[in-house]
DNA sequence: CTATCATATCAACAGTGATTGATATGTAAT
DNA sequence: ATTACATATCAATCACTGTTGATATGATAG
């Protein structure tokens, strides 16, 4: 009894963990904004870098954030390489939040 | 027209920086877990402080935090300051998410 | 009025992460 | 092959903020 609750502790941890480490993914300006851009549509990183009035390398790094964290897709389309929102992560760490804010 | 447009977009600008400034302070763990501790009821900072295994000063200091953000209410009660949700702000601020996230 | 309890403030430090400039990779066109 | 295009990587810097230790404030009890 004493072991299960302590386990179930440490499951709620693990998701608080999760649900601070995913805001802190997206709790960055410029990355919020991509998501809110991708979400009509998939896009280059030359249109999001339209978007955004940043250094072009900055955008990249934003996106690799993003993708690393598994929000993002991408795909190489000739010399593009176009990126899209990974819909059903996004649904789970959203369905997370609801928890905890 | 043109000016209207401006306009718009300059509103969704100024609602995205909320956005993400409000994800900036809810995206550290503690403060994350002080508002899950004060869902259920308010406490003071004593409470809270058994719960996070935190030094007392820092506790303190996330609670200022969210304080001054608008996400939490404070009153005393004799020696004992009792920390409690700020319904209203945090229901605003999880709507403007919506169109973000 | 002194001591103790409950909480907050302050200055300094440390770590993280956004930003920048330069350069590299990889693709297509000529 | 060479050039231009599209994107990514790298190292260095800068800024922010979580953390720490020490101290201050404010309230109650004895």
């Amino acid at each position: 009894m004493a072991l299960m609750k302590c386990c179930k502790l440490n499951q709620k941890k693990e998701k608080l963990t999760q649900a601070a480490s995913f805001l802190n993914v997206v709790s960055e300006e410029n990355r919020l904004n991509i998501l809110r851009i991708l979400r009509k549509q998939e896009r280059c990183v030359y249109d999001i870098w339209q978007y955004l009035d940043l250094p072009q390398n900055l955008v990249s790094h934003h996106l690799k954030v993003l993708k690393d964290f598994g929000l993002l897709n991408s795909r190489r389309d000739g010399k593009k390489i176009i990126y899209s929102l990974n819909k059903v992560n996004l649904k789970q760490y959203k369905s997370l939040l609801v928890k905890f804010i």
